[in-house]
DNA sequence: CTTTTTTATTGAACTTGTTCAACGGTTTTT
DNA sequence: AAAAACCGTTGAACAAGTTCAATAAAAAAG
């Protein structure tokens, strides 16, 4: 038997639920297991899901092809959301790719069922206006983060921001999400062992 | 006699108002002035207001004094909004600074009143919940930017996409929004020039 | 258990971008 | 009208980060 405890812990953080709501709600979610190496996305693809990670954990991710390099933009795991927002929303084709890093376990809502939701309870709409002002504070971060500081310091703060992710993910996908080089990352680590 | 034409048209992009709503709406914003290097937002101090800027054009900011230098998060220009979400939202000291690069003509609405909007009429949630989707959205794509884009490149897509700033803000602050020295900007145009 | 694939490290040569200092030309300010 | 502050450019020396190729270790697949 499914358990929704998480999900609903989730949308309860920032707007309280009653069983009807709660129940609704949980009624329109779709529940699905991803491989490792298997895409929630492709690029291209029409984005018709958001997705919230029960277990596991994912990368979203650019594939910028005249230069063959990926570039990733979030790592997802257990409690948080994920689309290609984007596409989902305007119904254009996906950009990004999202790709299982671990064996994942999923719950999905289409856009058809979102809307449902916000017109039979309107406070829905508050949540996601919410959830999306802080996923536009933790971008904001990021891209100051890009702005003004060294491969060194950018490493040293996703070590602090993300503790363990080092140890869950391919170091060199670590280097794609930070913006330099595997090889680069590499001689970093060397040289902080050293201090 | 003040135009609220383009406020109230950057709203009805998203959700159509009847009279009522668009008057009560209006009634909850303040107009104001702000001369040429004026702060809206100084770091530290609570950040009050979401702004709509009727004219002018402003800058988003963050200094960082360790290395004694400014990393520009936003050029804000007529018909957007700006604050700092953060401060605005929880009420905690800002981090980023808001200056007028021109004069500027300005609408605001502070919390209290917008907490009030939200509750008369619930349908201004799913407004403010797109405007956040969008912001989303292009700072997902700034961030793709930094990941994958050499000075020069970053430079000729902010033409494309911010066509006449060039010409309207200062130079060495378009390389503190780049992300690159000043000088290295000029020399970046230096050898598009000879090309 | 063996083969293949993926991952991490290292060094050398190279490219991109920074720093610093100097200069001349505009704007502002007084 | 003079002084001060701001702005953009240039060159030389330097630092940060990339690329490429070689190697070894670990993990996944057969």
């Amino acid at each position: 038997m499914l358990d929704f405890t998480p999900i609903l812990e989730n949308v309860n953080t920032y707007i309280p639920l009653s069983k009807e709501e709660s129940d609704y709600f949980v009624s329109l979610l779709k529940y699905r297991r991803l491989k490792k190496k298997q895409y929630l996305l492709q690029a291209f693809d029409h984005c018709k899901y958001e997705t919230f990670v029960l277990k596991g954990c994912l990368k979203e991710y650019y594939t910028d092809y005249e230069q063959g390099k990926d570039h990733i933009i979030q790592f997802i795991t257990e409690h948080t959301w994920t689309s290609d927002v984007e596409s989902f929303i305007k119904g254009t084709p996906a950009m990004l790719n999202i790709e299982a890093l671990e064996d994942c376990e999923l719950l999905q809502i289409d856009y058809a069922s979102l809307e449902l939701l916000f017109q039979a309870y309107p406070k829905f709409e508050r949540w996601c206006r919410i959830i999306f002002q802080e996923e536009y504070i933790s971008f904001q971060n990021r891209i100051l983060t890009h702005l003004s500081k060294s491969g060194k310091e950018k490493y040293l703060d996703f070590l602090e921001k993300y503790p363990g992710l080092m140890h869950r993910v391919p170091q060199h996908q670590i280097a794609a999400y930070l913006g330099v080089s595997a090889e680069f990352l590499s001689k970093i680590r060397k040289q902080l062992a050293e201090e």
